[in-house]
DNA sequence: CTCTAAATAGAAATGATTTCGTTTTAGAAT
DNA sequence: ATTCTAAAACGAAATCATTTCTATTTAGAG
């Protein structure tokens, strides 16, 4: 597993450092997405010296690199999540517990295709992603 | 037009003051999406008095009871736009001139009901953005 | 016209994120 | 194993878009 991320890491070009995999560790644990301070408060532990600046510039790089993803949150700060599925996918995030579902396949190529006749241009990215409460946080009731 | 605005704002309970109804009809006459400061910029000139923050307010307050629609950037900047339709639909975003461009069916209730399905739980809201570069842009060739 | 809740001003605070100059290190080369 | 160097990390400080706060003004109902 560890050996993973270490080739992940190769693969895209960037060095295995021993932050970088723990970083990749921790958020491959977690059942849902994390915020970078989040996960700095529970890497310092494990290292005697760890930055917060290091961590924000390795979750932006791996997410830069496909090896992450990002999420869309609707306070607008940083939250990152770990997906092994390379597939071409999507999610629905949870609001309340942070827990991340995969989307199958999400017929955006139509979309970008008829825009493209329709207006002509070009399509670089986009963006998808479904907001609401899981199952267990449904049945709950309420916003966490 | 303004007529309309002003009934718009009723509909949606908030007073039809003149520095909002400067807003919408700012953002209306622009042909993309535009940042908070932009605006209380081009604004200052038509009010002895108008602060920043009111800017802020407005916009934000407009986009929550959807008379203004947000983009998601990706440098994670407030930007908003004027969009008359009033069905349910998303956009095609330029990155380089900012141009707002409808698209028409997003075939998201389908997706809707196919995750609420397999994993239950309630999906809130969703997100769908296309970024790219207009027909004007493509052709010139760069992000501006 | 009065009255009041809502809206605005404007200065100040906020705080998540980034920058920067220095130090350390991964890993390729020898 | 040792050397070397570009990449990575440190961490204090800066940034700056956005928000907060209190006093003042105003839209619009009655
Ligand atoms: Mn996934
Ligand atoms: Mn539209
Ligand atoms: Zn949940
Ligand atoms: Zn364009």
């Amino acid at each position: 597993m560890e050996q993973c991320h270490a080739t992940a890491l190769k693969a895209a070009g960037m060095k295995a450092t021993p932050k970088r995999l723990a970083i990749l560790e921790m958020l491959e644990a977690e059942p849902g997405y994390a915020s970078p301070e989040e996960l700095w408060k529970r890497l310092k532990d494990r290292f005697d010296r760890l930055g917060l600046p290091t961590v924000y510039r390795n979750l932006e790089e791996l997410s830069a690199s496909g090896v992450l993803s990002k999420v869309i949150h609707p306070n607008r700060q940083l939250y990152y999540y770990f997906c092994s599925n390379r597939e071409h996918h999507h999610h629905f995030v949870c609001l309340s517990c942070r827990k991340v579902e995969d989307i199958p396949a999400c017929g955006i190529e139509a979309l970008e295709q008829e825009v493209t006749r329709r207006n002509g241009g070009k399509v670089l990215s986009h963006i998808l992603q479904l907001n609401g409460l899981c199952g267990g946080c449904a049945d709950n009731g309420e916003i966490r």
